[in-house]
DNA sequence: AAAACAGTTGAACACTTGTTCAATCGTTCA
DNA sequence: TGAACGATTGAACAAGTGTTCAACTGTTTT
């Protein structure tokens, strides 16, 4: 019958401990990884991802969005609810409609990035 | 009383018909937007951002990320499969420990792209 | 062979999240 | 002013997700 299911101390063979220790102090703090995840997150959603890509280039309305997309507006406007709260859009107001585009290029940068990744 | 709460077609006035449908046409097709979003998807968990840091520069053991996180070997252990299936890290067994390391450096760019966009 | 340990796995649970629906706000136009 | 329309919002529901727990595999060591 085995005493100790799960071992409170890790006594991995190749890996000495100051590495693990060093590897520790150099963690960014949690904060920064909270952040990096929440936006993210944000990008892991194939509706708000092609929001992004429908207003790349052309800035667009909602109305129009949810045409191209097929989605409905409600939908949309709670996409880019999020979007716009992470800062990856911006709007500018015309009458009765709000004209959505992309906020800056570091955005286009990591989709690119990850296009390459997942081999196009 | 109002006649159509939502109406099908949109009547958008700054933005023409044909930009439109040009931005449809130029659309990724769905699948590589499932892709890309599943890839962020991947990206947008701190437990799974916080392993990609620990095992940055240092290849490490479940046992040793499972310390240095403060979780247990099982959520590791579980998330880990996640990057695994991904392809976000490779492993090589060395004895009783499994050590774990960066698959390549796209994710590194694309996370230093995305500190960059938060504003560190 | 048996104990110890690193790691994996599946089920269960709580928690989060995206869409729908209905109601509402704001602007334009008759 | 009121109808029409674009856009937003909150509640509710279904679907997805991360951690825990317990059981299990495989390797090493005694």
């Amino acid at each position: 019958m085995p005493k100790n299911v799960n071992a409170p101390i890790c006594e991995c063979e190749e890996i000495p401990r100051d590495v693990v220790n060093t590897a520790k102090e150099e963690m960014p703090n949690m904060e920064t990884l909270y952040d990096l995840a929440d936006f993210f997150k944000i990008l892991g959603d194939s509706t708000r991802m092609s929001i992004l890509f429908a207003i790349d280039k052309r800035p667009m309305c909602v109305c129009d969005i949810a045409d191209l997309l097929g989605m409905t507006r409600s939908a949309v406007s709670h996409q880019i609810k999020t979007l716009r709260q992470a800062s990856l859009v911006t709007y500018r107001k015309s009458g009765k409609n709000v004209i959505y585009r992309l906020a800056d290029d570091h955005v286009r940068d990591i989709i690119e990035t990850a296009l390459l990744h997942i081999g196009e």
